[in-house]
DNA sequence: AACTATTTATAAGA
DNA sequence: TTCTTATAAATAGTT
């Protein structure tokens, strides 16, 4: 375009290449501002040299990836890196065991047993069978230890009960000598009513245990296992 | 550029703007082929017009696509983060599904019951028995269209039995006579043992029924029902 | 990187 | 849109 036309082909030359390169890489990008700035057009130019450099413009009050993005919407192309693609695959081959999950679950449910065999249908049962077992037995076992617990609880209530007796027929004992002592004794609160020898323990109801409750007189309150 | 210059500011004028825009975005490409071909360089450009509409160049033997790829490694720009993301996120919740499915599963099977509490184990029991209810009934059911087939088969068997036995029988009055008939009659194949009245039906094992087989003689093959 | 002869792009008009 | 064409801009080859 100047001193001489020139061929459009491939400059063998690696210097006069690289030189042209730079020359007409600004001019592309002079051109693409001008647009940008007479048509009211925005512009993504990326380019890469033939010894992989990479280079761009982009017209300003936007980004590459908002014309990239835009473009792509445009083009329906969404998928295109490598990664998307390969997390794309991710994201269908988990989407498809978790339909098998489902299934299994429903045929664990017994459910959509239609497309089972026969052998099938039989080791399924045979399954469920120990399956059960399992379960019934881990149930057994905390049956088993909430019992245990209830047990504690109730053993826990005995001996407040015990121990209030103990403590209220000492003091019934000492009341025939005349003598009453303040001091509480044990490692439990305990409140005596004067007067009539009844008192109530209160209990949670699931807490009932075998403790009778009698009516009237003061309330002594215990605080009892949990 | 020709016919007097002009200011680089907007074009106010649509109907110029948008001559302009297509005129100079030939011009572009344009450029951007001779870059490609003379410089051995590869070019992406996306434009979009100031009424949105979008234009792109790619050099021969790359794809938008590849280039934005690249662009993206160099310049470590996620230009799809958006999408990503997105998938990301579905990813993420679709594991967390599976796992739970697994548990689910596990559960179903007996396993991983420590974290149930015990209200939850007695509805796990039973559903559990509720499902294995089924799958007995589903199985009774294959079991009972397995006995039909079967039953069918053992009839189809008497049958074939039945009619040699009648042939047989026939053969034998005519042979009191002194006639002997080549003619097969019905529509089995029919082999008649000369000699002493012994025949084996060949069953396969699972198909062995209430068929008494008698030892020595010939052989008698038949096709049984599938 | 600068120069400049020449080619190319293009603004305005048709 | 396309053609024309005068002129601005780009640039190949040179320094």
């Amino acid at each position: 375009m100047a001193r001489g036309k020139i061929q459009i082909k491939r400059i063998e030359n690696t210097t006069n290449r690289q030189v042209t390169y730079s020359k007409r890489r600004n001019g592309l990008f002079k051109k693409a501002e001008e647009l940008t700035v007479l048509c009211d057009a925005k512009v993504s130019i990326i380019m890469i040299s033939s010894t992989q450099k990479i280079h761009e413009y982009i017209s300003p009050g936007i980004t590459t990836k908002q014309v990239v993005d835009l473009y792509q919407k445009a083009s329906n192309t969404d998928v295109w890196s490598k990664q998307y693609e390969r997390m794309e695959e991710t994201l269908r081959k988990v989407k498809e065991m978790n339909k098998r999950l489902r299934t299994e679950i429903r045929q664990r449910m017994g459910e959509c047993l239609n497309d089972l065999s026969f052998e099938e249908l039989r080791g399924l049962e045979q399954d469920m069978d120990n399956a059960v077992t399992a379960i019934r037995a881990r149930k057994y076992k905390a049956i088993g230890s909430r019992t245990d617990t209830l047990r504690k609880k109730v053993r826990n209530v005995e001996e407040i009960y015990r121990k209030l007796n103990q403590e209220l027929e000492a003091r019934e004992e000492d009341r025939h000598y005349g003598l009453v002592d303040n001091n509480n004794s044990g490692d439990y609160e305990s409140v005596i009513a004067l007067g009539p020898r009844v008192f109530a323990l209160h209990l949670n109801p699931n807490q009932s245990a075998n403790m009778q409750t009698c009516a009237g007189g003061s309330d002594l309150t215990y605080t009892l296992m949990n």
